[in-house]
DNA sequence: CTTTTCTGCTTACCT
DNA sequence: ACAGGTAAGCAGAAAAGC
């Protein structure tokens, strides 16, 4: 191979692995080239390391000694050497240990804790492909420009170059503004076996079907022949190497379609050769599946954040999206596939059905992705784990970031059982209807507080420091106290994150809303803002590297001690004050005393607060977390109430909504019983549809292992007993049925009753009637009236009576 | 012995 | 596997009523 000479590479990184060449580990960038060539750097010089903190009973020299003595042939100890470094804000001298294998870290590691005159083991489980992005500080799809010389594309890797890192490579910030998605290919797939009510099995159910599409392209159907699925298969791998795509995205795939075709492929002897190296798909971090060389996205690992859809189908989300309708499209039940596999009639349904699947999930794509990428790129994690990852550990991957730049060892993770403490404070509502209400709001409350306390780990006094009282600030009510100086851990980085999101929005002032800059900077300012909000709870997490009770603790408190202050101002200034809860108040609306609270708060507290929304009326019970808010443009808002709960039935939640919505909008409370009392006959004659009486819980834990009986738990054992999977995380839809006893012996999945079956009467007294008395109750209304005859009265009348 | 009240378990929501 | 605060239903136990 020629191409010895070094060049510059203008690459965008999309991922990061490595494999092993005898006994040497070499790093595997993945990239897209400028000129849109697939690439790969390679570099074959970075060594998974370690660090000791050593305990002071030995000698640093000897301890390092002692370490050396450890090394085995396989894997030897390159170097050990003594360096200075931060741990918890604490100056510390530490050994860094470099050794040769990867998988050799673990092992040394607690060698290395054995030995005596060591404190901790640190960062000794950080990935080896992470820890070089980490220490060479490049973000996954962010641009660089790297100093490398070209060699001959190694067997088994499908990509137009192969370079080696020569040399430096740094940020292309000529590319800092550019779509990281533009010019990606991108590739939807979705499969559909063979099965008939029970799950299917991939040692004997054949995959039936594989749609797929190219973005911008057609989709594609590929098709078993009978019961056979062996060509199915094979011609899957051929499209995905012929597409090449850089991101395939699906919905569940890493729980369903990834699991189930590597299995299946294994039993009908098919290679899965999927990925841009010859190796199947793998199970990786954060229970996402991964293909080398390419990003495999689940677009359902965004749909959880939708928290507006309670049944997570793809439908449901695509159509909450407005990305396909669910009345423009083909829907059926997973059962039926076999049924439609099995008719020839009903093929071409099954076909149209796999189609609209497929364009859901491209449509899917389009809406998420974005903020996927940006996501990736302010984390620093892989596209692909970065949705599959919890909140907690992306906030923490950037924050190992942060800690090497600064020189910071990252604490360990430890197994912790920590009690309860503190949180915010909820106002008792004062009930009824209110007029003219504003609802005014904390921006950012608790990383403000972070940031304007100095609260860390590192700036938290501990016990045995003393400090005066003009050093340090010090939290109400639970008197931790925190270092003025100098800025800590936190601080530093939530102040960066703050300045980088106000530098992206007014960045975003200079372009239209509509345009793909400003939903770029949108969604970029979107990730920043999601870390930032993340920084308090991650403190309270006992899981979290960077834990700290005393920190979430004194944060709450402030937090308490902020709005009561606000709320006091409030009476001063006679606002009345109807609610609050945590960072909000909900306050009469009187433009000129609003405006005097708002500028208390910024001037005196020094904290930043705003009107984020008018209600021209808003109705509370007695409840607190509960109303509903009839908004300036006519809009209700319903928060709380059952409406907006997903384990009530779609004709208990439709039916209080529609309550809220009358009563609010007309005040006619007569109105509203009639409704009810309307719907109340539809149900006894029949005329519901079933699929609005089915209710919906999360299996939160394997059925076996409740300890009370409930409903969703036996509607979920008679699944497992007719050969239906269930895990936990799970939604179990069923609907109660006729009968006597306690209701869970009465629960049926939906799909195995009949609608003869139903408990129309149940579905009246523990769900219509509940559900809208919950509201009415307030204007007299009784239970009688709703399910038998009444008086009437008006929202007017009950106002003046209230007078 | 029956009815009412209390408590624990569970889920899902709000900020 | 980010936090605490809160509402509410059902099952079953405990307490109260008879």
């Amino acid at each position: 191979m020629k191409g010895s000479d070094a060049t510059l590479l203008s690459f965008q990184l999309l991922d990061v692995s490595y494999e092993m060449r005898g006994s040497t580990p070499v790093i595997i960038l993945w990239g897209r080239g400028a000129d849109g060539s697939r690439v790969v750097v390679f570099y074959g010089e970075f060594r998974p390391y370690f660090y000791v903190l050593p305990d002071g009973s030995v000698g640093l020299d000897q301890l390092a000694a002692m370490i050396r003595r450890l090394s085995r042939p396989s894997s030897p100890i390159l170097s050990v050497e003594r360096v200075r470094r931060r741990f918890i804000g604490r100056e510390v001298e530490a050994l860094k240990v470099t050794t040769l294998v990867p998988a050799s870290v673990r092992e040394y590691r607690e060698a290395v804790r054995r030995l005596g005159g060591v404190r901790d083991v640190l960062e000794a489980d950080i990935p080896f492909a992470l820890r070089f992005i980490i220490d060479f500080n490049l973000y996954p799809m962010r641009w660089y420009v790297a100093e490398v010389r070209e060699v001959a594309v190694p067997h088994g890797y499908s990509v137009d170059r192969a370079y080696t890192l020569s040399g430096d490579i740094r940020e292309d910030e000529t590319r800092i503004q550019e779509d990281p998605l533009k010019g990606l290919r991108v590739m939807a797939f979705d499969i559909e076996v063979y099965s008939k009510m029970r799950t299917p099995d991939p040692k004997k159910d054949p995959v039936i079907m594989i749609g797929l599409q190219q973005a911008g392209g057609e989709i594609e159907i590929l098709e078993a022949e009978d019961r056979s699925d062996k060509k199915v298969i094979a011609g899957f791998v051929e499209r995905v190497k012929s597409i090449d795509p850089d991101v395939i995205v699906g919905y569940n795939q890493n729980r369903f379609d990834w699991p189930y075709l590597v299995e299946r492929a294994r039993v009908l002897g098919v290679k899965l050769a999927v990925g841009r190296r010859s190796v199947e798909p793998q199970p990786g971090l954060y229970g996402h599946y991964s293909v080398s060389g390419r990003l495999n996205v689940d677009l359902l690992d965004f749909a959880e954040e939708l928290h507006e859809v309670k049944v997570k189908t793809l439908e449901e989300v695509a159509d909450y999206l407005g990305v396909v309708k669910i009345g423009e499209r083909v829907t059926l039940e997973w059962w039926q596939i076999g049924e439609y596999w099995d008719d020839p009639s009903k093929r071409e349904i099954l076909r149209k059905y796999l189609r609209d699947d497929v364009r859901s999930t491209m449509g899917l794509a389009e809406k998420f992705l974005p903020f996927g990428a940006e996501l990736s790129q302010v984390s620093g994690l892989p596209l692909d784990q970065v949705m599959a990852a919890s909140v907690g550990f992306r906030l923490e991957w950037r924050l190992i970031r942060e800690a090497a730049k600064l020189g910071e060892l990252v604490p360990n993770r430890v197994e912790r059982s920590e009690g309860r403490y503190a949180g915010a404070i909820v106002l008792r509502p004062k009930p009824g209807v209110h007029e003219d209400i504003a609802v005014l709001d904390f921006a950012s409350m608790y990383p403000n507080i972070m940031v304007k306390y100095n609260v860390g780990p590192d700036t938290l006094v501990r016990p045995g420091e003393e400090y005066g009282e003009e050093e340090v600030y010090t939290a109400p009510e639970v008197g931790h106290k925190f270092r003025k100086s100098p800025p800590g851990f936190f601080k530093k980085i939530l102040e960066r994150f703050l300045s980088w999101r106000r530098q992206i929005r007014s960045e975003m002032k200079k372009h239209p809303p509509d345009s793909p800059e400003y939903k770029l900077l949108d969604e970029r300012q979107k990730a920043i803002k999601l870390l930032a909000n993340a920084s308090y709870g991650y403190m309270g997490w006992p899981h979290a590297r960077w834990y700290c009770r005393e920190c979430a603790e004194a944060v709450t408190a402030w937090g308490r001690s902020i709005i009561r202050t606000a709320i006091r101002k409030a009476g001063e200034l006679g606002l009345e004050v109807i609610y609050g809860d945590t960072d909000s108040l909900f306050v009469k609306n009187d433009p000129e005393k609003v405006e005097r609270l708002i500028r208390f708060v910024e001037e005196e507290l020094g904290f930043d607060i705003k009107v984020d929304k008018v209600y021209r009326r808003v109705f509370f019970t007695e409840a607190k977390k509960r109303y509903v808010g009839l908004t300036v443009d006519g809009k209700i808002d319903v928060v709380g109430f059952e409406a907006v709960r997903g384990d009530w039935s779609e004709l208990a939640k439709e039916t209080q909504f529609k309550v809220a919505e009358i009563v609010l909008k007309t005040g006619s409370v007569d109105e509203a019983v009639d409704y009810v009392r309307n719907i109340i006959e539809k149900l006894r004659r029949g005329q519901v549809d079933m699929r609005k009486l089915v209710i919906w819980k999360t299996l939160t834990r394997p059925p076996s292992m409740y300890e009370a009986r409930q409903p969703h738990v036996t509607a979920a054992l008679l699944m497992e007993r007719a050969g239906i999977k269930v895990e936990p995380g799970a939604k179990i839809g069923y609907v109660v049925t006729k009968g006597s006893g306690p209701l869970y012996t009465r629960a049926k999945p939906y799909f195995m009753a009949s609608k003869e079956e139903v408990d129309v009467e149940y579905y009246v007294d523990k769900q219509v009637v509940p559900a809208a008395l919950r509201i009415l109750q307030y204007f007299g209304v009784t239970e009688k009236r709703l399910k038998g005859g009444g008086r009437q009265s008006t929202l007017l009348d009950f106002m003046r009576r209230g007078k």
